[in-house]
DNA sequence: TTTTTATATGTGTAATTACACTTTATGAAA
DNA sequence: TTTCATAAAGTGTAATTACACATATAAAAA
């Protein structure tokens, strides 16, 4: 197999170009610097942020039952609960019902969480104004797309 | 700081439906798993992939470079391309002007990357069926627009 | 009742990401 | 020439991601 100089170019070109997986990873990365730079006051992650929202749903729900709702495979939230729980942020209740085991924001959290909102508002904000409202709302729309397909 | 069980789900349902960068992780996350998954036979990750690709272009270009090209930090870049280096794909040249050091993609390498060419293709075209070509194009216009903002 | 199946979680390992800090080489200025 | 600023890379540490595999519980079937 040959590979000259230009078909090498295209190929790069190609797939930094057209490929969906490198894009939006690429996108992640960006706005993952974006938002942790953003939370860094009430020292969170943007990730832990985001699970420490959806652990205040409804009646602390099971592990298992919070990594469907993030899209996260349920060893992934497993791990990316450990900090929290070590900085007392969560909780996770003992195995109940079929070993199940519930997630409970703490006070602490929760006052964690509420230094969080502003600093998370104001970075959403920006980023709406940097974009426009039109590439905002785009942006949003074939996000949930992508996100339904799973 | 008071949370009732309803401001707490509108916490919930605000962050995980117009977080931005919550929307987009998961979509990197869920593409990953695709494009890694496609991408099996030829014994290369999404990432490799795209790194593989990217490292064909131009002459052999520096590490800084490389990772200014692929929106990465430089020291991620560095780190993932341990595993390809590890593996003969890729050759890191030693310190040249200023220490720079240059990326070349070896002889295995460029073949690992003709055996992914068509899978890595053929998730391309599996992902924009299941989109549909409008969404398939708007999102990748969207994509565009954020990574431009770096 | 025993066996099987479905549900739920935990661990080993490895790749990906990036900040903070350090080291080294080159060029410019004093 | 010495000093200082710039450019480039390397390391320590920690979080994020997920597959493969192991373990434990409860319900259903044989």
């Amino acid at each position: 197999m040959k590979f000259d100089t230009d078909i090498r170019n295209q190929l790069a070109n190609e797939v930094a170009g057209a490929c969906a997986c490198f894009k939006v990873r690429q996108a992640a990365r960006l706005l993952t610097r974006i938002y942790d730079h953003a939370l860094k006051g009430a020292d969170l992650r943007a990730t832990q942020f985001s699970l420490l929202a959806a652990a205040t749903v409804g009646d602390a729900p099971t592990l298992s039952h919070l990594a469907d709702i993030l899209g996260m495979e349920r060893t992934t939230l497993l791990r990316n609960l450990g900090p929290l729980e070590r900085r007392g942020l969560i909780a996770v209740s003992p195995e109940g019902h079929r070993r199940a085991r519930q997630v409970t924001v703490t006070q602490t959290g929760l006052q964690t969480l509420a230094r969080a909102l502003p600093l998370w508002r104001a970075a959403q904000e920006r980023l709406r104004a940097t974009m426009g409202e039109t590439d905002w709302l785009g942006f949003h729309r074939h996000l949930g797309e992508v996100n339904r397909l799973a």
